[in-house]
DNA sequence: GGAATCAGGACTGTCTCAGTCCTGTTTTGA
DNA sequence: TCAAAACAGGACTGAGACAGTCCTGATTCC
């Protein structure tokens, strides 16, 4: 199943809730409330998202979270790639992996190409979008709007 | 992670290899020792493959697999599609899953968006192409050029 | 009729994910 | 100065998906 986790899924919620009060300075239990979420999962995701910039943190009783940047600056592929790691839709474009097939593998160069793509495709929507409902509008991709997609008999 | 599982890559590289020689019938024994992998693993995506209509297949004594398709006319998106079910990078994005939180989500419509264009990245990619090594170029996306990544810390 | 091949499903060990809990550190304000 | 509130970091566990194997039956060719 091409997916991501359910902590990366929680996350783009909580940062397109914090996203739509910029100022504001959030902390977890109210946070977790707000979007009907368990607090500890709430608060794990947090730190997560703090240690790799995205959120700044506060300590102290009047502590709590705020985004480290501009909605318009912070993209999907960021976010997931702050909670799970770089994407690599197979485990070869992961350098450190080791496959043994690489030596006589003629498909690894183009792995690149798929991930590539899908990097980009995550790396055209901002969080500021996510924070509008969509339209129903031609969908756009990496900032270009492209048609919409070909008839296709069960979704893929 | 967000990853497509061994068993995709795998039926990527199967279909990649038998697409070098699309007038050719493959047997699941030869093709398994030509792509390096394990007999069982490999006729068991072969069969899946066959069931969903990328492969044809030929029982008896000479038989064996070839393309359903010409390579130019297969897509990325479908064998995922095939291997894996339609794509669905949250839960949520499956109508069936009935997500508790969908009455006060406020990202449900959003994730369509994203999801349509991871749909778009591997649609646009054919099995044809992936037969070429990955040259230095501008990298495809959705049939279109687009300018190549922008400068990034960390591979995301 | 026998051999080779595909068809379909069951089964199992391993590993990741999802979620929780605990202890420590920092900051605020009475 | 100290207690309370909040974040920081890591350990732990059950559930579920994944990866791979094996077995039996059906089909086709010689």
């Amino acid at each position: 199943m091409i997916r991501i986790t359910r902590q990366t899924d929680y996350g783009i919620v909580l940062l397109t809730h914090m996203a739509g009060d910029c100022e504001r300075r959030f902390n977890a239990p109210d946070l977790a409330a707000e979007v009907n979420l368990p607090l500890p999962t709430v608060s794990k995701i947090l730190k997560l998202l703090t240690r790799e910039g995205l959120l700044v943190s506060h300590r102290g009783i009047k502590g709590g979270y705020s985004l480290g940047r501009l909605p318009e600056e912070i993209t999907m592929a960021e976010i997931v790639g702050a909670l799970e790691g770089p994407i690599a839709i197979t485990e070869c474009i992961d350098e450190t992996s080791g496959c043994v097939h690489e030596p006589i593998c003629r498909v690894r160069s183009n792995w690149h190409r798929i991930n590539e793509a899908v990097r980009m495709a995550l790396a055209g929507i901002t969080l500021a979008e996510m924070t509008h409902p969509l339209a129903a509008r031609l969908v756009t991709l990496g900032g270009r709007s492209v048609p919409p997609p070909l008839q296709v008999q069960h979704q893929v």
